[in-house]
This record gives structure tokens, C-alpha cells and sequence, in this order.
DNA sequence: CGGGATCCTGTATGATACTG
DNA sequence: CAGTATCATACAGGATCCCG
């Protein structure tokens, strides 16, 4: 009950921050831009300018509102060169390629599933 | 070139069309709302009511609207119990299935990064 | 070149009320 | 109970300008 736990086991509170805290990640990782920009990444450590040409279709302001996000949970680091004109490169984290393995799941599901889910639209829209 | 290929891979134009396709399926199924709905389904079978109890934090409007799109795409089977008062249940298909191992990987990534995540975050606000 | 700040618009989302 | 429609609003996201 209120007793202090001394154990290594989480108490409910724990618990309780834990789980706020996964859902916290998992609803600002999971959309689509941030995504995109990991899939682009994949094993490359890619330019500021190279990404936004690599992910078709993404802003400045998001690009970088999105790098910020994924920069502060550790999934890309972030390399300035001290160069004039400034050179910004990113590159996945550990933690990071191990998404990365989620993400390219759903690519490979998305590729899969194209023939199903093209008919299955089609059916509804009908 | 610009003769017909009678041969059973796609064209160019094929190519296209599928890229935007998945695009376009990977932009709407990529958020936070659909992946929370097919992770709270997983195995069972859930009314409106139970999945929206399910879903922590999901509006009504939020919730109908997401699950039109699963089942427009096909990934939800939606049964509508002819009742009084009506009973609707939504149950994943197989290719919703398929990407509930996607959604699952990404829960399993949370947790275990959660240690990494939270320090990095630390790390930045600092 | 990378990125921050600002402004402005459309869309997403929530609250509410109504129908079968 | 499930779903649709309406309204109000916050926020996402684009365009633009300026800075190091």
C-alpha cells in the first residue's frame, strides 16, 4: 500500500510516469513526417539540404520542427561543422536505427498489402 | 520506351502510381489515433463504446473518424448488429493484423528505450 | 546553408446537439 | 448506442524575412 517499496521492481506511480511518459514518445513519434525522415536516413548521415530534397514534399519549418523532436529523444544526432557556409549533418542513432527497423516494417507492409488495400478502398468508395 | 511491356513486371508509370499510393496510405495510417485503435483491438473484437474507452484520451469524432479510414482501407471489419439500441463491433482483418506486428514493435521500441529516451531528453532541455 | 522568428491560412480536433 | 452535422478554436503547416 503506501510502504515505501525498496525493491528493484517498479511501484504503481513508476508504473503510472512510465506509461505516460511511452505514450508521450509514442504519439510525437509516431507521424508521418518523423518517419519519413527516418526512413530517409536510413544508414547515411545526410545534410539539412539533402534531406529536405530526400523527403519529397516536407517544409523547411518541418523538417527542422521535426529533427528538433527527434534530435531531443536522442534518435538523431546532430553534427555541426564549424564551416562557412554552416554544414549541418544528422545520422541515426543506435536507438534510433532500432525504429528505423519498426518504420521499414511498415514500408515493407505498406509495399505488401498495396493490391488488398487499393481493392479494398475501392469497395467502400463504391 | 513508350512501347507496351506485355511482360508481367510494371512500367514506370506503374511504378509512379504505386509509390503515390503507398504514400498516400503510409501519410493517413502513420498516426498517432490509427496505430492507438489497432494496438487497443489487437486479437478481440471491440464495440464503439468499449474502444473508446480503450483509446485513453480519443474524442468520439476522433474515433469514428479514424475507424472509417481503417475500414475504407481494409484493415478493420465493421459488423453492424441490427439491434435496438444498435451494436457495432470492429474486429482487424488479416492485413490489419500484419501491421498490428508493426504497431507492436514500435510499443516493444518505446519501452525499451524509455531509459535512453528519457535521458536524452534530459540531456537537451538542459 | 541552416535555422529562427513572424505572420497567416487551412485543417484538425473538441464540444454540443440531433437522428435512427 | 452509434453516427452525423454543426460550430468554435487551437494548432499544424506554409510562406517569407532576417541572422550567423
Amino acid at each position: 500500500m503506501g510502504t515505501k517499496q525498496f525493491t528493484g521492481s517498479p511501484g504503481e506511480a513508476d508504473l503510472r510516469r512510465a506509461d505516460s511518459l511511452a505514450r508521450e514518445i509514442f504519439s510525437d513519434v509516431a507521424n508521418k513526417w518523423a518517419f519519413l525522415i527516418i526512413e530517409a536516413l536510413g544508414e547515411r548521415t545526410l545534410r539539412f539540404s539533402e534531406l529536405r530534397n530526400e523527403v519529397e514534399g516536407i517544409s523547411h519549418k518541418m523538417l527542422t520542427q521535426n529533427l528538433r523532436m527527434l534530435e531531443r529523444y536522442g534518435l538523431v544526432e546532430r553534427q555541426v561543422h564549424p564551416t562557412v557556409p554552416p554544414r549541418v549533418e544528422y545520422t541515426l542513432t543506435e536507438p534510433g536505427q532500432a525504429l528505423r527497423a519498426t518504420v521499414d516494417g511498415m514500408c515493407g507492409w505498406t509495399h505488401q498489402y498495396l493490391g488488398h488495400i487499393e481493392a479494398a478502398r475501392r469497395r467502400f468508395d463504391g
